[in-house]
DNA sequence: ATGAAAGCGCTAACAG
DNA sequence: CTGTTAGCGCTTTCAT
């Protein structure tokens, strides 16, 4: 402990026998500068362990070099693979990426995303809590991007878990299937409304019959629920919003004595840690979440790096929207993952 | 998108007819000014969206109000209490909690930390890849907690795995068995070796031969080469580094057809997410990790409040070493959570 | 090629 | 109680 005072950059001008502005040029320009002067300041800097301030370049700059993923929940399982790729790809361009979690409160939310302007360069907001309008109002204040939301004007990436439900649904019908329940997540949620909106027109086309349950919290807790309306219901099958919930589906079948897949398939979503450790292994729809990860920050950089909109000295009248602003999201397909959890029809 | 200029403290200042000096007061201090003056100074700056530049600030006072936990891999469950607790406790005290992953390497943890100086007011490095040296040497320029580990002048919240995996063998013990592999972890693990000291004298007191196997890496694809280890060792209950490993070995004992727990016991460490999932029910050692995120985060925050070390103008000297630098690392009970993965000895 | 000086947004003296 | 001034560390004109 006992931080020392960090040698700033007049030190290194100092020490190497230069002015502050030459020290500057030689540690961030090296072509603009005599080289031995350069390799000297350089050398100088190095030894005294100089480390430009980020808070005065940031101040000077108005750019951080720095973005923010927002989550609901870190711990979420589903996000890791997000965590991954948007890291991944801002630390390719150099940026340092922060972790802000709202714990699953739009107030929490919109806090940290106040806090962060300024703070950062730009934001991934993921599985946000916010309305439509909130986010396009914060989105004026701050570079975003959306993951699994449409908000217009705002770019975004969606996975396609409804299309990954509607496999499921094939699945089962192949199978021999012809009563299904879907357990639906939280009335807010935009996937849940994709995904009933995608299975119904599926449902009639194979000739299933699609009972709609819920909806019920996303939590394992609420799978008891679900297992017994399964039940009530008459369904030999089941797929529920995501795999959480299909895990206490799943122990709640086992408590009752209700065999798995024999008397109960079992489909999940999102091919969480741990899909494949529970006795029977769950059929799930798998997501390219580290590819949208990866590709909202690009989104994001793209927005950062390219078209600097320097509206200094706004005088009143509205920006020309740009053109990229109105691009439709771009839509990653996912994918059913069959395990043991689903079998032919009991 | 399409950000728009963010108003200053001299916009604020202006539309209100003060000075900034006067509106920095009357938004920070409001005591210390007219009483009609702050509130329009801060009825104008609510009107105008004000909201203070951080870089600005922490330019002037050296201080982020940030502080990062820095983990080798964010996805790792067993971190998710301490993202908690540490979360939790840091906004209790207005600060932003940032998250660094550096992805089980090193030099990206270095990396990390040198970028993080001067973007943050401290750090807690938790499991972290450094040498004694390289930690040392970081916590010269940077406040610093290590979770599991001890670093001499540095503060520390330890947690006693080694005591809970004694437990185990105890608990193994009075079950009948007298013969129990312990599954050890990377060599670079303070932890493993910890434990292995405090297993083998347990082992001698309770009259059960211990068998050390490994080193192995701690994840579940390693479980395989130590279900076999175990059944050639021939034991007949395992005490594995972690839970991702224990779950390889349930795996691998499935399929050879070994039973659990009447041929073989396993027991695993740290409870984390599918511990209770899985089949057999795994036995395991609970660590409070979120309580220790809390203290973590209270070592640091009592430094960066507390004791603010004013060294300016260093002159050579070298600083008397705080008291409570020296002070003893705070060590946290485990306890052992027993399910369906152990029985009576085979 | 280099130095001097201005200024980013803010707070902390120091006057008034 | 409030305005003026200086300056945090850095980059960037503008001279030289």
């Amino acid at each position: 402990m006992a931080v020392r005072r960090q040698p700033t950059l007049r030190d290194v001008a100092a020490a190497a026998g230069v002015a502050v502005s030459t020290a500057s040029r030689a540690l961030t320009r090296p072509g603009r500068v005599n080289a031995d002067t350069a390799d000297r300041v350089v050398a100088v800097a190095k030894e005294l362990g100089y480390i430009p301030s980020a808070s005065a370049r940031a101040l000077l700059s108005g750019r951080t070099a720095t973005v923010a993923l927002v989550l609901p929940d870190v711990t979420n399982p589903f996000f890791f693979g997000l965590v991954r790729g948007t890291g991944a790809r801002l630390r390719e361009s150099g940026y340092v990426q922060v972790l802000a979690d709202t714990e699953e409160s739009a107030e929490v939310e919109l806090d940290t995303l106040r806090k962060l302007r300024g703070q950062v360069d730009g934001a991934v907001l993921a599985a946000s809590r916010l309305s439509d309008e909130q986010i396009a109002a914060a989105a004026a204040d701050l570079a975003l991007v959306v993951v699994n939301r449409t908000i217009p004007g705002t770019p975004g990436v969606l996975l396609d878990t409804a299309g990954g439900m509607v496999q499921a649904l094939e699945h089962l019908a192949v199978s021999g299937h012809t009563r299904v329940a879907y357990a639906s997540g939280p009335v807010t949620s935009w996937s849940d409304r994709r995904r009933r909106e995608a299975l119904e027109p599926a449902a009639a086309r194979l000739g299933v019959e699609l009972v709609v349950l819920g909806p019920y919290a996303p939590v394992r807790a609420s799978g008891a629920q679900v297992a017994d309306a399964a039940i009530d219901a008459g369904v030999t099958a089941v797929i529920a919003f995501n795999d959480l919930l299909a895990f206490g589906v799943l122990e709640r079948l086992d408590a009752r004595d209700v065999a798995v897949p024999e008397r109960m398939s079992v489909i999940g979503c999102d091919d969480i840690f741990g899909a494949d450790l529970v006795r029977p292994a769950l059929t799930t729809v798998e997501s390219p979440v580290e590819q949208a990860g990866r590709m909202a920050a690009d989104l994001l950089l793209a927005r950062l790096e390219g078209g600097r909109s320097g509206d200094e000295e706004g005088d009143g009248f509205d920006e020309p929207v740009d053109a990229r602003d109105a691009a439709d999201p771009v839509m990653l397909p996912t994918r059913l993952i069959v395990r043991s959890s689903t079998g032919a029809a009991g």
